[in-house]
DNA sequence: TCTGGGGTCCTAGGACCC
DNA sequence: TCTGGGGTCCTAGGACCC
């Protein structure tokens, strides 16, 4: 059996954490620049707040509605997301976190009540002593899990946001009333031409038959398919420890128009990737820098590029890979166009241990890597930007908007086993 | 004024090889 | 006039996810 746990709301959840005064109003969280609504209370989208809308349609009813705006704060989100898997994770087998709000994992039991046995406690556990709400799910495949903790969300939140979908007998009726586009790996696209076969349901599709299924779509269809009727897909694929991607990109605050802003941009980019790069051990082999202009300004030609380039050795030097990037950059920045986003993304990503092999190249990695090592030691203790290369000058003009932050944002208070009540007297 | 960011997987098609 | 068949590898782009 598979288990899934789901965090509540979560980016507001965590803004309630260290402000409980948020309880019970409805409360947006908004993306990078404050451009979307990216998270929702439940009271939030009792007014019916879109997923994904921009914020400036809901102007009115912010005002009319007192809703309680702000802007994200990403790395606030993923110190509690390590927590909420640190408690997750000493409670369960096998582990694999699925995004900053998801985890799934390995229930040994078949039989219901000890299945509720373990996961019961886990969400009271997670709540106490994290302060961020959870629902748990539990089914013989993982779709059937998402489903699952879908419904403990919706229908158990006075209770104890848990939900098993373990009987194959009951699940046909239940699948009744879900909506196929709901189901996890059902988007838009399939959703909308399901349809058109007359198939709404999740469990009007489990009726097709499986080789039309697969034919007329793919084998990711035909999967969904199958584990919708409880045969378990999950390959047993070791959990990916590292990335095969690593990107940055942001929508600038401004137009940018020169070349130096876009720079400094790019190296800040840049420094970003070569440090997650390293905090998994990693090698890069491409670097990609995309720019592009404002599709939304009918004044403004618009002009979007990239370049990919790729590097004469693997390296996860951050000078190296600004090196490349800003050489990228210069090969498709044009003048005369405003530009509203850039992004750099490092790829062809392998295990730095192989690397150390390879003795004959002659190169100047082991000195950049002390380095390395060195500035991210240093920017760990006094910020992230302590050190770093002078092309990231001081040019902030291209930096987002984040004018919804409470003024009071004191660094993170490290919570020890107290309730979140008990933290929040201050 | 104003529309996010970071991923994965699959597939089709081209280059290349024998 | 006419031009194989089968395979691999790589990449770009689409669909989907949170």
């Amino acid at each position: 059996m598979h288990g899934l746990m789901d965090c509540n709301n979560f980016f507001v959840s965590c803004e309630r954490v260290f402000n409980p005064a948020l309880e019970g109003k409805p409360v947006v969280v908004l993306s990078n620049n404050d451009g979307c609504v990216i998270s929702r209370s439940n009271e939030a989208k009792a007014l019916g707040i879109p997923m994904g809308i921009p914020v400036y349609q809901i102007r009115d009813l912010v005002r009319q509605q007192n809703v309680q705006v702000i802007s994200g704060n990403h790395t606030l989100y993923l110190d509690l997301s390590n927590r909420v898997m640190n408690v997750l994770g000493s409670e369960v087998e096998r582990l694999a976190i699925y995004s900053v709000d998801e985890a799934f994992f390995d229930v040994p039991f078949d039989d219901d009540e000890k299945i509720y046995g373990l996961i019961a406690p886990i969400a009271k556990k997670i709540k106490k002593y994290v302060g961020i709400p959870v629902s748990i799910g539990a089914a013989p495949s993982r779709t059937l899990a998402k489903i699952a903790s879908h419904i403990a969300k919706k229908e158990r939140v006075d209770t104890d946001n848990v939900y098993l979908l373990t009987d194959m007998k009951a699940v046909p009726e239940r699948l009744k009333k879900i909506p196929v586009g709901d189901v996890w790996g059902i988007g838009r696209r399939l959703d909308a031409s399901l349809k058109e076969y007359g198939i709404n349901t999740a469990y009007d599709f489990t009726q097709m038959s499986r080789t039309w299924v697969k034919s007329q779509y793919s084998i990711v269809a035909e999967r969904t398919q199958q584990e919708l009727l409880g045969h378990d897909y999950a390959q047993i694929t070791a959990v990916t420890e590292s990335k095969q991607t690593i990107t940055t990109s942001r929508s600038f605050g401004t137009t940018v128009r020169d070349i130096r802003t876009l720079s400094d941009a790019v190296v800040t980019f840049a420094s970003n990737c070569g440090k997650r790069l390293r905090d998994q051990n990693s090698l890069t082999g491409m670097v990609t820098v995309h720019i592009r202009g404002d599709m939304h300004n009918e004044n403004m030609p618009f002009y979007t590029n990239s370049c990919q380039l790729r590097l004469a050795m693997p390296t996860c030097s951050t000078m190296e890979i600004v090196k490349y990037a800003l050489l990228a950059l210069r090969s498709i920045y044009r003048e005369g166009y405003g530009y509203k986003k850039a992004a750099v993304t490092l790829s062809d990503i392998t295990d730095n241990r192989a690397m150390q092999l390879n003795l004959f190249e002659p190169t100047d990695e082991p000195r950049q890597k002390k380095l390395m090592k060195a500035i991210d030691k240093i920017n760990a203790h006094c910020g992230d930007t302590a050190v770093h290369l002078l092309a990231q000058g001081s040019a902030s003009t291209w930096k987002p908007h984040m004018t919804y932050r409470p003024a009071k944002q004191g660094p993170l208070r490290i919570y020890s086993g107290m309730t979140r009540k008990e933290d929040n007297n201050d």
